[in-house]
DNA sequence: GTCACTTTGCCATGCACGTTGTACTTTACG
DNA sequence: CGTAAAGTACAACGTGCATGGCAAAGTGAC
């Protein structure tokens, strides 16, 4: 419908990726019942018909919202585990660097309006249609795990921590550097003294690396 | 204005106690906007006039159900908490067997609605006034976590643990125990295997007191 | 049983929202 | 420039909701 030829068109196509940002924005900071069309369309610059014109209704938007953000987020946590674990100089010293400046860019997260719409999923869930809600965890949350898995996998048969299941020593270590902060400050929402959450971080790494050297 | 002399209405104030639960039921279900002054009377078996004689508005019911949820949860919590740790044999064995009955009462939540309306809360952060939310946090999260840290200094001054911060130690052992269930079965919203629980629970006492045995 | 206080049912008001239709304007491409 | 597609403004409809008023019925304390 939105295509000429083949091509969707390039200008007009900018407003599903406006309306696209203003509902991320919206539907983070009010939740998906509080949020309205309305808002959605200033916030987005739009009017509300163009909003239906590019979709369905208010649920579908909501889906797709959740799924493009989980997308970008992942990739972008993908990358910086990636920059920051992928190569790790020699020596227990190195890795506990590497895990501290993981730990940091990991707990402080760059983006917000995504978080908040993590709770608001989080809190949605028994009303988010189970379909939706496993397509999001498959290309968010699961991927970003698995990616780590990797990570912590390759340490171990590196001998640089010590055997056991990747896949809960991943998480642990994602519970300990950052699972303090989602706690504490609301998934990020109130704000935490960055001193303080430095230390949290160094804490939890330490605990990890007393659980997991070899 | 409910009191006749200095003391309530008995059998009148059961009303009060009839709208509370069935406002926890629909705000953890439903979320607050979501959540209809109707839709609370039907589930409390009472007129929507009758909430509106006991409470201001919406706002004030909402404000009053999670400060009793919190409260009557985290005084189970406390208990618990003192069944299993309160008193324990001489040993590591013992020690780790307490964590993990510990650790299993924590991660199966007794009180699902309550930890839905957690997970309300969170979404609602923003739109919460900070006085409730701080009262919130006092009476619950905080409640609990000081007594578990209690435990945990008690543990250190013993030897059975080592010598380490004993709050964020705390936060560690909950968050290895528990963390994971919290983000894999949304706070328990979602059904996870009762096997799949033990293993989750097990290897995080595992990590933990290999992060902190003296 | 009386009385003060609650509860209830019902109605009413006013607002906000999702969604659609329509007629007009803008825009990108040939 | 012309045209088809896309966007916009606006009105409209139906619904649901928070909240208040009122009179009638219920109920516990004396």
């Amino acid at each position: 419908m939105t295509t000429v030829g083949s091509q969707p068109r390039r200008g007009l196509a900018d407003k599903r990726r406006a309306i696209l940002r203003g509902a991320l924005a919206v539907f983070a900071r009010e939740g998906y019942t509080r949020a309205s069309i309305d808002l959605i369309a200033r916030e987005a610059g739009v009017s509300t018909r163009t909003i239906y014109n590019h979709f369905r209704d208010k649920a579908a938007l909501f889906e797709t919202v959740i799924q493009e953000s989980a997308q970008r987020v992942a990739e972008e946590q993908i990358g910086e585990m990636e920059r920051h674990l992928g190569q790790v100089a020699e020596g227990p010293e190195a890795l506990g660097a590497a895990l501290l400046a993981f730990g940091r860019a990991h707990a402080q997260p760059t983006a917000r309006e995504h978080f908040a719409l993590v709770r608001q999923i989080q809190a949605e869930v028994l009303h988010i249609p189970s379909e939706a809600l496993e397509a999001w965890q498959e290309t968010g949350p699961r991927r970003v795990q698995q990616a780590l898995t990797g990570h912590v996998a390759r340490f171990m048969a590196e001998g640089r921590l010590r055997e056991a299941d990747p896949h809960r020593t991943a998480r642990h270590l994602v519970l300990l550097a950052a699972g303090e902060v989602t706690s504490r400050s609301f998934h990020g929402a109130l704000p935490l003294p960055r001193e303080e959450l430095d230390a949290i971080v160094a804490t939890g790494v330490d605990a990890f690396l007393r659980a997991y050297a070899p």
